[in-house]
Formats: structure tokens, sequence, C-alpha cells
DNA sequence: TATTCTGTACTATTGACAATAGTACAGTTT
DNA sequence: AAACTGTACTATTGTCAATAGTACAGAATA
């Protein structure tokens, strides 16, 4: 079982997406381990059942996961999901960067941030 | 006058905000130089007047630009605008690398894609 | 065997919002 | 006087998130 805070400015789509995306990637949701069912994580976060089926859908588009009817969903086996979801987050964050190198931030002024965040060169 | 390429997955209306605050922190607009006028804008893009109207209304909130009825829109004044748009740009990369490392990114990958974008350490 | 739970697949409705269309007003410029 | 300016409305359309409800086939379970 796992816990996400809907709170964000963003669909609970996609909330529920990244949260999950996140749990993956961060080892607290387990290659092949079982996912709750969809009617109760939708029960759990207080939401529509077809919400949350939407977005189990959509993760087992980007291979995060995979469904097999009658039985469950599942976190991807052997660290793909993992390696899916860093390789996504580095995209974005790719994207993100080139938007604000385009809108004149400076690459000091990144590195400060990124200092910030992960801590000074090490 | 200015171009805007309107092709992206955003809304017209953030389309406008966001590429018109480029130009300005790039240096193309210039403080207190006269935007085209909401009409005009609106026919060189192909869009309806209400939704430059909009954006414009959406700049000067945020300060990057100022309004005179009946006389026009202008960039604010003594590169104010400029500093808004980056400061702005840095907090939303700022949001982005602390999603990133959230999701497992890790600092050397972060630092590649620096280096892609802005060019190796200088 | 019968019940429950599972993923999956529909349809329909509501509400929010982007975008469009049209109109109007007051003030400036020409 | 005419044209142009920002601004402020109302109304309509279309999209999409979210909800609600139903249904089916297969697995697990009592």
């Amino acid at each position: 079982m796992f816990k996400i805070e809907l709170d964000g400015t963003a669909s609970i789509h996609d909330q529920i997406c990244s949260e999950i995306s996140r749990l993956i990637s961060v080892g607290v949701l387990a290659p092949d381990e079982k996912l709750p069912a969809v009617r109760e994580t939708a029960k759990s976060l207080g939401v529509n059942p077809n919400t949350v089926q939407k977005a189990y859908a959509a993760l087992e588009k980007n291979g995060l996961i995979y469904s097999v009817p009658a039985k469950g969903s599942y976190v991807a086996p052997g660290g793909m999901a993992a390696e899916a979801v860093r390789k996504e987050a580095a995209e974005t964050l790719r994207a993100a960067m080139e938007k604000a190198a385009m809108t004149g931030v400076s690459r000091s002024t990144a590195e400060e941030i990124m200092n910030d965040i992960w801590g000074k060169k090490g």
C-alpha cells in the first residue's frame, strides 16, 4: 500500500501517474510488487475508479507496470520500470533546462540551483 | 513587431505569454518598447483578439508589461521585466530539478544535460 | 460450486476552461 | 471626424478531467 497526497494543480490522473512513478524509481515499490487494486486505490484516494484505471493504463503504456486481467497490476520486473522513470525524468529535466537557457538563465545560476538541490560537487 | 510560432501543446494563451516573456528577457523587446496592439497581434497570429488581450493582461499582472488605455502596451522599464522573467525562469528550473532529484535523477546526470545545453564548464 | 475480487471496456453527465465571436465604451491619435 | 487604443462584457463551441453507473470474463477463495 502507498499514500498519495492529492493537492497539486495538476490533474488527479497526472498526480497518480507521477507519484507512482516516483515511488517506483526510488524503490518504495519493488519490481513485480503488486499494486493495490484499481478500486482499492480509488477508495483510499477518495477518487473515482475510472480515474485510477486510466492512470494505471497510462503507466502500463509507458512500461512502468504490467497488468494481468483478473489478477492484478504489478511493477515492471528487473528494474526496467525504475530505469524508465529516471530516463523520462531526465528528459523532462532537459526540456526544463532548455527552456530556462532560452529565456536567459545563465549556467552559473543553474549551477547554484543544482548545488542547492543535489548538494555541492561530490 | 515579433513573430510567434503557435505549434505547441500548451494553450495559445500560455504560448503568447511565454514567448513574449522570452523575447523580453533576451532583449529583443527593449524596456518601454511598444508592443503591437492587441488586435494587430491577434491578426498576425490568426487568433482571436480576446485571447491576446488575456495574455497581455496576464503579462501586466506579472509586471512584465504595462498598458495605457487608449495608448498601447509597453515593456516594463528599467530592465525590471527582463529580471522578472529570468527570476521566474530560474524558479521554474528549480522546481524541475527538485522533481528530477525526487525521482532519482543523479547529480552527474543533471550535470551532463547541463553541459549539453550551456556548454561545458566555462 | 458460489461468491468475491480482479482488470477491462463501455456510455453518459457534469463542470472547468480554452478559444472563438460579437459588441460596446472611453480616451488618444491622426 | 475618423481611426485606433485598451478594456470589459456576454455568449457559444469544443475539449477534457472527473464522476457515475454498468457490464463482462477470468482468477482466487470460502
